[in-house]
This record gives C-alpha cells, structure tokens and sequence, in this order.
DNA sequence: GTAGGGTTAG
C-alpha cells in the first residue's frame, strides 16, 4: 500500500528532495547560469544614433557597418531604427548578401513584423537553410503552423537541405496531437540524415512524442541521447507531470539530480506542478524554500506554480500570500488564484478577487479567468452572480466568446440552484450538442435535488453516449435510491454489467511526516497495519451509526447483498485513509486525504462524522474540488 | 545568422 509512493519516505539514505537546511550550498553551485534565459543585449546602445549620422551625411556603409547595427537593432528590437537601416540599403542601392537579408528576417520578427519579414524572403534571389529556417521559425513562433508547414515543405522540394536547426523548430510546432503525424515523418526524415543524436533535436523530439501521450517513445528517445542538458532533462520532467505521470516525474528529478543534473527556474515549475498533483505538501515547501534562495529568474512563473501547489495542497492562504507579495502578476497569476478559490468553494473572494483584476490595467481577464470566476460562483453558492456574470459575458462585456466549457458552468449554477428544469432548457438552446461533462454535471444536481423526471431523462442519455463511464451509473443509482425506486436501481445495475463497465480503480492518499501512503480501493492487502486499519473503519462505522450514520448501498452497484455492499463501502479509499490519519495523528489534528476520483456520497458522509465525533477539521481534494469540513458540515454545501 | 523544456483550465 505504501508502493511506489516511497520516494517520499525518510528511510531513503539520500534525501528525496534537496533539503533547504542541508543543501542549499550545493544547489546554488549547480544552478546554472548558462540555462537562464537570454536577455537583449545593452551593450553599444548609441550605435544606431552614430550609423543614423553617418548615414545622413552622405557615407556609404560596407557589409560590416550594416552587420554591427542591426545586430544591435535586433538585441534592442528596435523596429524603427531597423527600418531605417533596411531603407539606407535600399536607397543607396545596395545588393545584401544572403547573410544580412537574413539578419533583416530575423530583426521583423523579434519586432512582431512578419509581413516585413516575410517580404524580405520572397524577395531574396537566393535562400539558403539559415534564411529558409529563420522564416519557418518566425511563423512557428507566432503560433502560424500552416505557413511554417508550408514553407518546410517548399525548401525541401527546393532541394536545401534541413539541418539541426530546422527540425528542431519544425518538430517544436508539432507538438500537440494534431501535429503527430507530420512529427513521425519528420521524424524518420531525421534518421535518415542521422540528426538525431543532436541535444536540441533529442529534445524537441521526445517532446514532440511526449505530448502525443506516447511516453515510452519518449523515454526511449531520452535514454538515448548521447548527451542530456538541463533542457532535455527538464523536458523528460514536464512530460511526466503533464501527463499526470507525478511519481515516475519526481523520480525521475530525483535520479537526475543525483547525478548532477543542473536544473533551472523550468525545471521546479515542472517539479512543482507533480508535486501539485501528489499533494505533497512538505515537500512542496522544501521546494518553495529553495526557489526563494536560488533567486531564479522568471519569478512570475515560478510563483504562479508554488501558488498552485499551495492550491492543490489544501492552503489557498498560503496561495494568497505569495499572489500578495508578488512584485509582478500576470493573467496567469490571477487566473491561478482564482481556480484556487473557486476549488476550495470560497464564492465571495472569487467575486471579489475578479473585482480587483478589472481594475488593473496590465492584465486583461481571458477565457480561463472566466471559467474560473464561474465556476467559483457556483462552487461558492454565489449562483445569482455567476448567472449576470456569463449574461454580461454573452453582452461582450469581457470580449470573450463563451465556449462550451462557460456554458457548462452554467448548467452547473442553474443545477446548484435547484432549478433542474432551466438548465435543462439551457442546455436544448445551447448553440453546442451538449458533452457527457455537462450532462453529467446536471444528473448531479438532479441527485441532490431529487429530482427524478430529468435526472432520469439526462442519467439514460448519458449512459447512451458515455456507456463505460461508471460513475454515471452510480449516480443515477443513487437518485433512483432516493426515490424508492428499487426496481429502477436492480434494471440499472443490469445495464452496467451488460455493458461491461470498467471503472477506474479508486485510490486514496494520506501525507504523514513526509511520507504519501496510498490505499487502494478494498485492497489493504499489503500494508502492514492492514488488520488494525480494516478493524478501525469498522469500529469507525459502529460508532458513526448510533449517532446516525447510515451507509447509503446505492453507491455499490455489484449484484451481492446488502451486507456483501456494506463490506465494498467500508473498503472505499478514502475511509482506509481516513482510519489510517485517526490511528497515526495525535488528537485534535487536521487530516488532509487525496482522491484520484470524485468522492462518493457514503464517503462524504462517513468524513463528516468523523470530523463532528473525533473534532478533526478534514480536508479532502477529490477530482473535482476541496471539501473542507469542520464540526461536521462541509464547504461544498453537500453539493459537488 | 537559424533551434529544444515551463506556470492557470480541461
């Protein structure tokens, strides 16, 4: 039970993570300085000024002169003094060679010109894989994949041939699932000119792979790189965390560190988003105590993602207090607090949170922030407000289009209200067919506000286009329950075997000194307090009910009896780790506990009991959002 | 001269 979550473990004869106490000292030697980010040259800055004199009195400037002044006009971006300079070739009838059009090429799209840019190479009498790469570069980096695309297939029917460079930026744009295919041919082109032992190559290569999901295409290709940089470890890093792959991403740091790996302000924003995902609070905090002290640039990003692990480990103060001390904030900063608050049902700061984001002029609220701010409405019990909110949106009040995912707020407000039957009309007007999430979204409200009529209409059309989603059943299940209606709840069940569903296995996490400590769905088998853990959760049970717990068996829907169900129940995840943090935690502590899957009803009660008996404030993170309850009532207001 | 990894949501 303990499993592959013991890299956390104080056991280890290393420390898992750097420690701030014992290590810093080392850290800071490994910190690179070659990795940072380069930053516009500020050397020379009255050379522009000198070449303008000089130009204006007539002289005639040679290949060097032009060379040195747009090499500065490029550091400084300087758009005006670079059209300047392009206009002196032009006048005084000079012919640049391939070298210096290209310095033009790449002067445009530092200065945000492409159309210059490009006007520069259709104009070249001769192209050569620089000038060809700098071109796809500049439409690759301006998110224009088509022309990029086009062009790489032009130079090569040109007969240049690509080198390094061009496939790196060519398989960087591929990234993404609709680029696969062209990256798997760019790919084999690659082994057939045998670039692929190049870092920068390797690199853009397994992530290209990576963010397809083929992870072990990936590894394979980072295990063979002749040669790893901070680059493409860090890549190796991100793709497990963005794949939710967060133990094998901490494991993997780990072993590159412990080989000398040097990491920068990429690397512990990838480190931080696992670690997010784990909850792992206390090392969360180790990495935030290094960060501060290794003064890596690029705070903002950095900060964005320690206020999101603060989020995702149950303290959205902490997560307020770096946003209030941030010196800089960008719409992802606002956009991070806010889902913090919006996860842990907190509707009033949310609102008031938007308030102060209008009034600041350096950012500008996007498609995220008004998800967030939506769904933080209806999470916080603030339906009324969220409803004008997604009303003024539809005004264009925010200049934001409402996609599918705002009108599933919606639903989700209208459902929280209690008024199933609008967000039902809601969603037949809505100009999107409605997703399984939507509906999904509805059944539940039809669930906690017993309405039948509808949540059987959306429950069996869900089933009909969702058929493996377990989790539909179970909720329909308990609607059917509610109402009595057995016959309903036995038909269901049927429908669930024959569609032979598989659901996704139930896991639950605990953090105790350091260490994560999973328990499996009815599986305790290899922990070693598994005897006193399953004897505790029925004691727990025993004492729950005389002060009037009762399991709720329509969250079980195997066809056994009802004590074989009430068995299943005490084996749910969350009630192992639940009994594990009562038998290993002094009196009167917090338990924060994790699930992979949103919490089941019968669990949501059992947690609550165990907060009113014992008077312990429990935290739990499901898929969805925080239940924080105290004193037997929970945040979520027993909707979620 | 041209190039690779990252933070918020889903």
């Amino acid at each position: 039970m303990r499993g592959k979550l013991q890299w956390l473990s104080q056991h280890h004869h290393q420390p898992p993570l750097p420690l701030p106490s014992t290590s810093i000292r080392q850290l800071s030697a490994l910190s690179p300085t070659s990795a940072h980010p380069r930053t516009p040259s500020t050397r020379n800055p009255h050379l522009s000024e000198a070449f303008l004199d000089m130009a204006m009195q007539g002289f005639s400037v040679n290949f060097q002169g032009y060379d040195s002044v747009l090499t500065e006009c490029i550091n400084r971006r300087s758009f005006r003094d670079g059209q300047l300079v392009h206009a002196h070739m032009i006048k005084t009838d000079y012919k640049p060679p391939v070298y210096l059009r290209t310095r033009l090429i790449v002067l445009y799209n530092k200065c945000d010109c492409l159309c210059d840019a490009r006007m520069v190479f259709d104009e070249m009498p001769e192209r050569n894989v620089v000038s060809w790469t700098a071109m796809i570069s500049a439409y690759s980096q301006r998110e224009r994949g088509s022309e990029a695309l086009s062009l790489f297939v032009q130079m090569l029917r040109s007969g240049v041939v690509a080198n390094e460079f061009t496939f790196a930026t060519v398989l960087t744009m591929c990234a993404g699932a609709s680029g696969f295919h062209l990256g798997r041919q760019v790919h084999s082109l690659i082994i057939k000119r045998k670039c692929e032992a190049h870092i920068f190559v390797g690199s853009s290569l397994l992530d290209m792979y990576a963010k397809a999901g083929r992870i072990q295409e990936a590894r394979s290709i980072f295990e063979t790189l002749p040669e790893r940089d901070v680059v493409s470890c860090t890549a190796m890093i991100a793709s497990y965390a963005q794949l939710g792959l967060d133990e094998e991403a901490i494991d993997m740091f780990r072993r590159l560190y412990s080989e000398g790996m040097c990491s920068n302000y990429v690397t512990y924003a990838s480190v931080l988003t696992a670690l997010s995902g784990l909850a792992a609070l206390s090392y969360g905090r180790q990495v935030h105590g290094h960060v501060i002290r290794l003064e890596l640039p690029f705070r903002v990003v950095l900060e964005n993602s320690l206020m999101d692990m603060y989020s995702k480990c149950g303290k959205p103060l902490c997560s307020r207090r770096i946003f209030d001390s941030m010196p800089e904030r960008s719409t992802v900063s606002w956009n991070a607090m806010l889902v913090c608050y919006s996860k842990h049902g907190m509707g009033e700061d949310v609102v008031e949170l938007f308030r102060l984001m209008k009034e600041d002029d350096k950012v500008k609220p996007d498609s995220i922030t008004l998800l967030a701010v939506l769904s933080g409405c209806s999470h916080g019990g603030m339906q009324n407000r969220g409803l004008d909110i997604f009303d003024e949106m539809v005004e264009g009040k925010y200049e934001i289009e409402p996609e599918m995912e705002h009108y599933g707020c919606v639903v989700d407000l209208l459902g929280r209200a209690g008024l199933a039957e609008r967000a039902f009309e809601f969603i037949r007007r809505m100009p999107f067919e409605p997703t399984p999430a939507i509906l999904g979204s509805l059944l539940g409200a039809c669930r906690v506000h017993s309405n039948l009529n509808i949540g059987q209409l959306v429950g069996l059309r869900l089933i009909e286009v969702e058929p493996e989603n377990a989790g539909n059943y179970v909720i329909l299940s308990n609607l059917y329950a509610s109402s009595g209606s057995w016959e309903d709840v036995r038909r269901l069940r049927e429908l669930m075997m024959e569609k032979a569903v598989v659901k996704e296995p139930g896991r639950s996490w605990i953090e105790l000194e350091q260490t994560l400590h999973t328990f499996h769905a009815g599986d305790p088998s290899s922990h070693p307090e598994k005897n006193e853990l399953f004897a505790k959760v029925r004691e727990l049970s025993a004492r729950f009910r005389e002060a009037g717990y009762v399991p709720d068996l329509s969250c079980v829907l195997h066809d056994v009896d009802d004590e074989q169900k009430e068995k299943i129940l005490l084996g749910h995840s969350e009630k192992l780790a639940l009994a594990f943090g009562l038998i290993n935690t002094s009196e009167g502590a917090s338990l924060r506990v994790m699930k992979n899957l949103r919490i089941c009803v019968d669990c949501h009660s059992f947690a609550k009991f165990v907060s009113k008996i014992h008077g312990r404030n429990v935290s739990l993170r499901d898929k969805n959002r925080f239940h924080h309850i105290v004193d037997g009532v929970c945040s979520c207001g027993d909707y979620w």
